[in-house]
RNA sequence: GCUCCGAUGGUGUAGUCCGGCCAAUCAUAUUGCCCUCUCACGGCAAUGACCUGGGUUCGAAUCCCAGUCGGAGCACCA
């Protein structure tokens, strides 16, 4: 996979040619469960892992106690979100439990004089490093740098106070290159118990560029905001004399359909501040709201293979695992009536005492809906009809709204075919359930056919002329479902 | 300031490496028609794109240069 390749298919193939095996792992910081756009990666490397009988872990970059503080219940609630999209990884690391190897290389690594330990400022350091000039600390020997830096493993000193560099080339052209650090003092603990006492914590691209090797990686993919990343990681590869992976960078993705800004931090300090109900709220852009509204993982597993890995940043149309979604449940959803603030309407006329629609109108074997019609319906307001007006409620027949009230005509359904009357849908007045649909945009109150009450929760079903949605539990006044797309 | 990277219809994508088969593929979206007791599913059709300017060439979406626009890095974040 060259940098700049947009084409997956054809390029992953002639890397599976090249390779005997592909190995790709999904680093991710557990901060919060996972929103739409971390779908990708498994998503992708999943599906080539399939494709090309390869492999792929997780591995939890987990090596910042301190500004980007794993969350405990991310880890889990990750692995969650891979399984809801249908993936179960090959193996599962935490770089939190990986400490001593790390050690063990920045030995390593000193004993190569590939390092230094430096007790500039950062500050002090940027202005140095801006000009093109080395520290004082950068020719130490190397006892010293090996001395100072078990120190900082047995945490002799304060945050901030000593780092270890790697040496790579203080006059680089590109200044994001030149002696990066390795290692830094941490003094808050780590909050997973295993790793609580350790103070001298590395960097990602110290950490990720050891793991990548030692895990046997043979493919990375990553964001475009870590495009330097194998660059700065080449000078330990040297060092070690190790191959670097292939390496492709992605741009970022933004989804369209929500108010709610994609990222684990925004939607955190909501959920905090009480703005939405949870992780899995409807109106949320995570993998937990999209399960619970009922799409499946497959539909966003396709969308986003669809993006391919172009290095631009890209657009993620939610109506594409729409499209995707409906194609994989419209067959086996049964249809339902839902009104949305009905209306309600007498009825008159003598009509049928019971309307009995089909389960699924491509599968008549399946059988049909019992509903009670009673002496009056509701409808939905934008399908009030106008006075005179004849209407043709779905799986009744047909009507005309006269003096405040609907008459029963008899007519048959060749009045709906030669196009005059319009089809709507409808629920009794008196027997009806109350919903609650929660949908992206908020809340809305309906009354759905008497069965849907005592659907499972879980089902999916098809409001007619509504849309799709997920049954998600009856409380004691209400159903409450989860509206999927339309 | 220094350094990287990118640019095909509303969205995504194919084609770009190896110039002609591209008056540009497919999907989605939108619109219309057909089917239908749903505005679902299915069928048909329409709309709609190679960032700009130079250069090389018989010929450029494709190669070269410049510009414009956009993204990213230069953290003791990931």
């Amino acid at each position: 996979m060259e940098p700049g390749s947009t084409s997956p298919d054809s390029q992953a193939r002639q890397d599976a040619e090249e390779h005997d095996d592909i190995r790709m792992r999904c680093a991710p910081n557990p901060n919060g469960p996972w929103h739409v756009g971390h779908a990708r990666m498994p998503a992708v490397i999943g599906t080539y892992r399939e494709r090309y009988d390869g492999w792929f872990c997780v591995r939890f970059d987990d090596t910042d106690p301190e500004t980007k503080r794993p969350d405990l219940e991310a880890y889990d609630a990750i692995l969650e979100d891979l399984e809801y999209l249908g993936f179960e990884p090959d193996e599962i690391f935490r770089a939190s439990d990986r400490l001593e190897t790390y050690y063990e290389h920045a030995h390593e690594l000193i004993d190569l004089g590939g390092a230094y330990t430096c007790s500039c400022s950062g500050e002090e350091f940027s202005e140095l490093k801006n000009s093109g000039e080395p520290c004082p600390h950068r020719e130490k020997d190397v006892e010293t740098v090996r001395s100072e830096f078990e120190d900082m493993v047995a945490g002799e000193y304060e945050s901030g106070e000593m780092v270890l560099r790697v040496k790579t080339d203080i006059e680089h052209k590109n200044p994001a290159l030149r002696d990066w650090v390795a290692f830094r003092m941490i003094d808050t603990p780590h909050p997973r118990e295993e790793a609580s006492e350790y103070r001298c914590w590395p960097m990602l691209d110290f950490q990720s560029g050891v793991d990548d090797h030692l895990i046997g990686i043979t493919h990375i993919i990553r964001g475009i905001d870590l495009q330097d990343s194998a660059k700065r990681q080449q000078f330990v590869y040297d060092y070690f004399g190790w191959d670097y992976p292939e390496v492709v960078h992605w741009g970022h993705v933004q989804v369209d359909a929500y108010d709610v800004k994609m990222s684990t931090s925004t939607i955190s300090e909501l959920i905090e501040e009480g703005e939405l109900d949870g992780w899995d709220d409807p109106r949320a852009p995570t993998l937990k709201s999209l399960r619970r509204r009922g799409i499946r993982g497959q539909a966003i597993v396709d969308a986003m293979v669809e993006l391919g890995t172009s290095t631009s940043d890209v657009d993620l149309a939610m109506s594409s695992v729409y499209a995707n979604n409906r194609d994989l449940v419209d067959d086996e959803t049964d249809r339902r009536f839902l009104v949305r603030d009905g209306v309600e309407l007498p009825l008159g006329g003598s009509p049928p005492a019971e309307a009995n629609p089909p389960l699924h109108p491509n599968h008549e074997e399946r059988g049909v809906r019992e509903i009670p019609v009673g002496d009056a319906v509701l409808l939905e307001s934008d399908d009030l009809p106008a006075r005179e007006e004849r209407i043709w409620l779905k799986g009744l027949g047909c009507f005309q709204y006269t003096r405040d009230t609907l008459q029963y005509t008899g007519e048959d359904i060749d009045v709906v075919r030669e196009g005059d009357v319009d089809v709507i849908h409808w629920v009794p007045a008196a027997e009806s359930v109350p919903v609650r649909l929660r949908t992206v945009t908020g809340d809305v109150a309906g009354q759905a056919e008497p069965e849907v009450g005592a659907l499972e929760s879980d089902e999916l079903v098809q409001f007619e002329r509504v849309g799709f949605a997920r049954i998600d539990r009856h409380e004691d006044d209400e159903t409450v479902a989860y509206y999927t797309h339309s």
